[in-house]
DNA sequence: CGCGGGGTTGAAAATGATCAAACGGCGTGG
DNA sequence: CCACGCCGTTTGATCATTTTCAACCCCGCG
């Protein structure tokens, strides 16, 4: 597992302001002349960004290119994913808080668009179109955190693989699939540990169910061959 | 684990019409006038709502009064309880959805305080008070479930159980704590088995962490001292 | 009184974590 | 250009935790 170390320096977002957030998926991209309160933050690998988050959520980051990952950690420094972000995915900023650290981190160098609607609050809070935007951002995570949870709660470490394996396949689009992440974090995703996930990999592997062209990328010759060995349907992104 | 079958009948609600749901926390409770499309339904341990869900989530359901849970359920029948619902916990009944089976379960006798708003679908869309409500009764919902992620991905056994059984004391407010679920219920919570928490228990126990005056009735001494032996917050219910 | 549904406990088996070693790619500096 | 070292990955051996299977208890109820 990851563990954090406070004392351990994170990269910081180096900033430079952008018109509009490019990214097709953006939930505020029809929405008003947002301009104003956009900028664009480029994090490494292990870049974070943490919320200075009121709890009014008014605050997002939109991901526009790389792969990164909600975060949140324990005292003693265990590190859990708690959802993996990619281009289009809008994270309200206030997230979790409250005692438990969280935060944004990239996994991949990434192009995070910042939006903070704090100074358009008090107007925002009668905006239905907006309210009813943010509504379907919430609502959509939430629909993801609920899988999630299923999948950390009753899947043994196999099936959180292979299932993990075919949701980035499908989420990807593409026949090769190239993963901008390391096994810790996809073990700290999956709730594991890197050598098991490491392992079952391998396993995976030997059954030809996935073909791994190197480490990071690999390429499903049948997705209903590995649906078939799930109990869970390989649900994606219904937006 | 709790297996679900599906030749297996489940009790179905006895429906009354209500003046308004006298549930404090409920955060419809100052809104518009909703009788018209309000009805309570009681549910035996065991019985269950399922949602007809269009998915533009316009169906409620408020908990009045026993304990409840969302599961949901794989296809050879493993059940994982997703989120417990008590007095004021309001459901959005379009939940998950999508391939995974999803239902409402009572899991002791319930009051449930059922919402239809689907004829006044057009008008909510517009209406802002409603949609910040909405928002936040998704949000706070996903803020729990993100918590529970961690607690799933990352507790351990002993961990899991103790944080429950905090939480639990916590919510019930008062000293005497009575648990209206059955072993297997929290072991579905929980991402365990029901002979694992009574196993547990008995050490929790043995330990004077907590006290239990019978199987389902127990004291928490000092909360603290829970606290100091979990890496997480006893967050609860900040509305 | 017997039955059945929780609940508890034990022994054995399976699963996943931990510790340790070795590998491979890659960038840096000699 | 090559050697070195670092980081992430893989694999093995061992250990700890959790599940499974089974037995038994307690209690309420027909």
């Amino acid at each position: 597992m990851n563990l954090i170390h406070p004392e351990k320096t994170y990269a910081t977002g180096l900033s430079r302001a952008c018109e509009c957030c490019p990214a097709e998926g953006c939930a505020f991209h029809d929405l008003q002349p947002l301009q104003a309160h956009q900028h664009s933050i480029r994090l490494d690998r292990g870049g974070r960004l943490e919320s200075a988050g009121s709890g009014a959520c008014l605050q997002f980051w939109v991901v526009i290119e790389g792969t990164a990952a909600t975060c949140t950690a324990f005292e003693d420094g265990r590190r859990q994913i708690v959802g993996l972000e990619e281009k289009g995915d809008v994270i309200c900023a206030a997230m979790a808080g409250q005692g438990t650290q969280n935060w944004l981190e990239a996994l991949s160098p990434c192009e995070i668009c910042e939006i903070d609607l704090s100074p358009e609050g008090a107007r925002l809070r009668h905006d239905a179109a907006f309210l009813a935007a943010t509504f379907m951002v919430a609502h959509r995570r939430l629909t993801q955190a609920q899988a999630h949870i299923s999948t950390l709660g009753r899947l043994d470490s196999r099936e959180r693989v292979l299932l993990f394996l075919a949701q980035m396949a499908s989420r990807a689009g593409k026949g090769l699939v190239t993963l901008h992440m390391s096994r810790e974090d996809i073990a700290d995703y999956l709730g594991l540990n890197a050598e098991t996930v490491s392992r079952i990999l391998s396993r995976i592997k030997k059954t030809g169910l996935v073909k791994f062209l190197s480490p990071t990328e690999y390429v499903v010759p049948d997705m209903g061959e590995i649906a078939r060995r799930l109990p869970v349907p390989i649900q994606e992104a219904a937006p």
